[in-house]
DNA sequence: AGTATTTTGCAACAAAGTTGCATTCTTAAT
DNA sequence: ATTAAGAATGCAACTTTGTTGCAAAATACT
């Protein structure tokens, strides 16, 4: 069985063609996408709607993670095998987002440091994006 | 001169009624807001463009700054006062976004703690949000 | 293979954001 | 106070983005 094959049937999703070929956008990209990056890829094969939802679904099965922006523009990314298969989140790893080529990227290996909130406050989730040049537009 | 008047000036931007307006809507409120946060409270005096038009200049000068989100409504804050004066941001605190009320608010008070990026990754901001129940919603 | 269920595409719509241009308002200098 | 130059606003038209209902097609299960 193919690996998104196996992605889908361990989130008990029905195996359909945009599925996986959007699960493959995902695989085969090494920066977290914006709806419309995907749309790009694939807008001539599958409607405009069924990226929309099938991220939604993606995302509420936990197979993607969303990254926040200040573009209005929310970034999705494959969440990692471990996540996956827990079945809960723990996306705890910082996002950068570089200022030169645009590209949005988890740092995986780069654990986000916990913070005393003020008295009052219960924390959920915490969410991290740094911002800067990455290590291709650098060089 | 009033509080708008002398951040206006210290931004050398001309003082209109729009921008005045605008500002005082942020002074008074006691969370970050969305463009149509604003758009509710002003859309009958003013044009959604100049609201549109008023919040990036309010960007580029540094009285504003904008808080990243995952459901692409970008949502500004007033800067602080040091912020403002020193012309350029030092925006450095944690923002928190509560899952019951909605509001998104700044936590001036709590730091964002320092992360090591990976080698030939070159950082120029951080932005943190943390999501929970804030101090109102929990009583 | 046949059927219940899920997913998709289409159409129509609503909301969000952008652009150019004519008019109005601000500012600063007389 | 008047006025001229420049900046900001409103309007119209448009593009892009996101949503919803429903019929048709595909999928999964027996």
């Amino acid at each position: 069985m193919s690996k998104v094959q196996s992605i889908l049937k361990n989130s008990s999703l029905s195996v359909t063609a945009s599925r996986k070929r959007i699960l493959d956008i995902f695989l085969s990209a090494n920066n977290a996408l914006a709806h419309q990056d995907i749309e790009i890829k694939c807008a001539d094969e599958y409607d405009r709607v069924t990226i929309y939802r099938t991220l939604q679904t993606f995302l509420e099965k936990g197979i993607i993670h969303n990254i926040p922006t200040t573009d209005n523009a929310v970034r999705y990314a494959l969440c990692n095998d471990a996540c996956i298969s827990s079945g809960h989140h723990h996306d705890n790893h910082v996002h950068f987002r570089c200022d030169v080529c645009g590209k949005t990227l988890c740092l995986d290996e780069v654990m986000i440091p916990s913070v005393k909130l003020p008295v009052g406050y219960a924390m959920k989730e915490i969410n991290m994006v740094v911002s800067g040049t990455c290590k291709t537009c650098k060089k």
